[in-house]
DNA sequence: GTGAAAGCGCTAACAC
DNA sequence: GTGTTAGCGCTTTCAC
């Protein structure tokens, strides 16, 4: 045992002194191998240190161990909760995990290519990133197990949240503060990547307003990119209108934080007279005191890898299209509209609307 | 060509009319191919779609194209900004990098012991964790490409950065400002993992203390868990001292967000009556406007991937131990101290100490 | 220059 | 139950 490259499955056999099969029998936890040889196959494996070759072993099988996960620019916050999420579910069966991050529609592209290609992966979970329809029968024609997080495509397994209902939770909320001019600050949908989240968002904004007899002012809704750079230009160019509104809502925390941190530059206090309501409920918003449309970040991508190890164990996963529970968070960012902001008197707690919200807003400590 | 599983060099070669050979010599880019024959295989590749599959090759060749690369604390900015640099150098090689979550002494143990493995990774990158000589002699024994990112090992690439002088950086940036009473809050080191650079930070701040005459006030000094909310508590305490800081160095962005807040919500003025300097400069301390000593967390990545890179090319990394330079960004949240809060008489802009930031501080726009 | 064939380390189908 | 053997898809001598 001296100049021995590495321990393989022959080396372990031939010391426990059975064949190949015994061993990988008992690697595979077959049932149809006698206790004792087990047992001292086990010892053999223990004492030599070996670990069965993951590249050997994804080769015969005809699939490799590894779950590919794809994700839109692996700095956002929301993006690396949902990841980090998914890796302990991976970790924990024994799975490689490659992240892949996107950035371009070119990217997004080479990347489903190369992972379409066989023994690249075992599963892949995409992330906030539109597949075509003939991408999904890519993956199902190469009988590639997939699964989807804030996204959805017909017939795939996906987890999701209802934009629309956050939406209009968040602008309820403003709105049952007193608050009747909201702008909006959100994410330029066409980056090319194909989230449309914003999108759905800014639909339940709209809703929440024109249900509420209020104008749908496009004047203030910005769209662009999902930075707190871009969100505080933004902010700065509503609170420079003739009318500015008395709060936002911004579709994401990372906005969020760019617009309140803009609003207090500019001289406002918030909530005093401004107030903002961000989405997701990232770490820091909690810190900064934004209060925030939570969705399960976390949980997203954790109960995504469940359901493609259930695929992958070859059962059905339950409902196809998981619908994750959302909540207003309440905290020190949203405040009463200040007195004469808004045309009708202000109400104590809840203004009589056609539309409330279902949920109550919970109140952070 | 109709109901064939998948294609692959057999395949190409048929079709090509030559020896799998030959394909697999082009495929590598081998020079003793003629050129007409090159062509005629790349026209079958292109037209059969054909990609290589990474499990044979890998197996064939003993080694993987997959990079490995360890972390602690994935959710934490300054880790995600390090990946961000590092995953696109790996990627346009072509490498699959796998991402290793590590929050614990097991779980890093369980991680090096996998990656040891053969067939596991072509080359591992280490960050923030500290390695024992023998697990260092255990990489070299397997020929295992290995980098570090901010700790170092005998022998082993590593990039860094001078922990001590930014320690002293921060510090003499507060007491250029007039502050004698500086708090330190910082990341416990015995978390197991064995990241030592809060310590050397902390050393930086002493060493600028003393030597300014300064008396180093172990009561002033605070480790924990580094996140925000350990920090806030932390914070809380050290103002609630008979004589508090009037100045806080944290040794992370993070805790130093977590301070802020804090010493914002206890009705101080940042930074009129109190100020705050971090270490890092991840994303959110420009929006935020956090003083702080900034490290190229992207940068280390990225120059890392491109050692490790070139380790893989068979060739020796330049200075093994690699530093890389920091400034202090001069932001919002730091300022003169406030009147009566220092025994020495406060100057405009520099005091006469004996030690002096080397590095001007950069002032942020 | 190019084809043929021997592995790489494992799984799985097949005998005994 | 367990040994034997034929692949999995590629790289790499070794002849020609």
């Amino acid at each position: 045992l001296a100049f021995t490259r590495h321990v393989n499955i022959a080396m372990v056999a031939a010391e426990a002194e059975v064949g190949v099969g015994t061993v990988s029998r008992v690697l595979n936890s077959s049932p149809s191998v006698r206790d004792t040889t087990r047992r001292r196959v086990l010892e053999v494996i223990a004492r030599l240190n070996y670990q069965p070759s993951r590249l050997a072993t994804g080769l015969s099988r005809g699939v490799p161990d590894t779950v590919a996960i794809l994700v839109p620019y692996l700095s956002r916050p929301s993006v690396v909760a949902r990841l980090a999420g998914a890796i302990p579910v991976f970790e924990e069966r024994g799975h490689d995990i490659i992240v892949c991050n996107v950035e371009s529609p070119e990217q997004r592209d080479r990347h489903l290519d190369a992972l379409l290609s066989k023994h690249r992966a075992a599963a892949v979970i995409v992330v906030s990133i539109g597949l075509t329809a003939s991408r999904v029968a890519e993956f199902r024609r190469a009988g590639l197990p997939l699964a989807l997080i804030d996204v959805e495509a017909p017939g795939v397994a996906s987890t999701i949240i209802d934009d629309v209902e956050g939406g209009r939770l968040a602008t309820a909320h403003l709105l049952d503060l007193g608050h009747r001019r909201i702008g909006f600050v959100g994410h330029e949908s066409d980056d090319g990547i194909g989230n449309r989240s914003t999108k759905r968002r800014l639909a339940g904004y709209r809703q929440v307003l024109e249900s509420s007899g209020l104008e749908y002012d496009p004047d203030l809704v910005r769209l662009g990119e999902l930075t707190a750079r871009v969100a505080s230009d933004q902010t700065a160019e509503l609170l420079s209108l003739q009318a500015p509104p008395t709060a936002i809502f911004a579709s994401s925390d990372t906005q969020a934080i760019g617009a309140m941190t803009t609003v207090e530059r500019l001289g406002y206090r918030v909530p005093d007279n401004f107030s903002v309501i961000g989405f997701d409920d990232i770490e820091p918003s909690a810190w900064l005191g934004l209060s925030t449309v939570r969705q399960p970040l976390e949980g997203s991508g954790q109960e995504t890898a469940r359901r493609v190890c259930a695929l992958l164990d070859g059962e059905t996963v339950r409902p196809l299209r998981q619908l994750l529970p959302i909540e207003v968070i309440h905290r020190r960012s949203s405040g009463p509209a200040p007195n004469g902001a808004s045309r009708e008197p202000r109400l104590p707690k809840s203004l009589p609307r056609k539309r409330t919200s279902r949920s109550p807003a919970r109140v952070a400590k």
